[in-house]
This record gives structure tokens, C-alpha cells and sequence, in this order.
DNA sequence: GCCAACGTTGGC
DNA sequence: GCCAACGTTGGC
């Protein structure tokens, strides 16, 4: 693991039917898990720091786009989910000796003002390049440039 | 609800 | 290792 002098950002999609950002402002704490792509479980695990920056994202929703701010609040661990025959998220492939999933925990920072669209966020070219506005971007955890990071929050003022 | 894009699985 | 079939994601 490499220690870095500054967080870095990301985008981390969830359907608000599911877990929206009214529950993270609500629980102020959550673990993420139920991640089942290995991209994405490659940054749970060697990449995402305490105190990275997190656009929240809606996925499936009306309308879809980043609905507020969070922070790792802990690293990569194994995703015990995994490991309950009873979970929904179970997978009998993942041997606790040698875990398959990865989860972090995020903590609330904020919610937007409203939501910023995916369509706004397409129209504006100072965003241009940004992993989910890509066409069939589908990874649910992607890394965001600072600069594009600071755009959004910016966009949301 | 539709369906395009993408990821995974498994036969060969 | 190829690739067809299948399952999932997510915008619309």
C-alpha cells in the first residue's frame, strides 16, 4: 500500500431505491458492500483511503446524477456478505481465508442542493472526459480527476 | 418496460 | 483461447 499526500476522488453509483443519499445523511455512516465486479473490487481493496472524496451518485433514478458528497471513512476490508449463505449478497466462491469482495465504510458529507443530471453534466464541457458520462460506462465505482471533482461541487452551488 | 452495452460463463 | 449464450446495468 502507498501512502499518498492528497485523497483522491471518486464516483460511487447507487440506485436511491436501494440506498440514497437521504440514508447516508440519515445513518451519517455506511459500509458499502455487495460489489460483484472485479474492477470495482480492485479499487475497494488497493486504492480507496480514509478521507478519499466521494460524488454520490443515482443510478436508475429521476433523474439519475450525483446527489451529494461523502468520504471513506475506512479502507478496503473483506466484504463478509459474501460469506453468509443467507444474504443476499452471498457468494459461495469467496473463501473468508482468501476473500473475493471487498467493502469500504463511507460517511455523510453533503447533500446537493438538488440533483445534478446526468444531461447537465453531459452539457457541460469543463466535464468532458468524466468516466460516466462515457457511453455503457457501467462501472459502479470509478476514479474522478480533482478538477472534475471541484467542477461538480462547484456546478451544485 | 425496453434494450444497448457490457461482463461472465462454459462448451468446444 | 474463442465466442455464443446468458445475466446485469442503467439510460431513456
Amino acid at each position: 500500500m502507498v501512502k499518498r499526500f492528497q485523497s483522491q476522488c471518486w464516483l460511487m453509483k447507487c440506485e436511491p431505491s436501494a440506498y440514497s443519499i437521504d440514508d447516508l445523511a440519515r445513518d451519517r455512516r455506511t459500509s458499502w458492500e455487495g460489489v460483484r465486479n472485479y474492477q470495482a473490487r480492485n479499487f475497494l481493496r488497493d486504492e480507496l483511503q480514509i478521507g478519499d472524496d466521494v460524488l454520490f451518485y443515482h443510478s436508475n433514478a429521476e433523474p439519475s446524477g450525483v446527489a451529494g458528497l461523502a468520504r471513506v471513512c475506512k479502507s478496503g476490508y473483506p466484504d463478509h456478505c459474501a460469506f453468509d449463505p443467507a444474504h443476499k449478497y452471498f457468494d459461495p466462491d469467496s473463501d473468508p481465508t482468501k476473500p473475493r469482495w471487498y467493502m469500504v465504510d463511507l460517511e455523510f458529507v453533503a447533500k446537493l442542493p438538488r440533483v445534478l443530471a446526468l444531461s447537465e453534466l453531459k452539457a457541460d464541457p469543463s466535464l468532458a472526459g468524466m468516466m460516466v458520462l462515457q457511453r455503457g460506462s457501467r462501472l459502479s465505482i470509478q476514479p474522478v480527476t480533482r478538477p472534475h471533482f471541484e467542477r461538480v461541487v462547484a456546478f451544485s452551488r
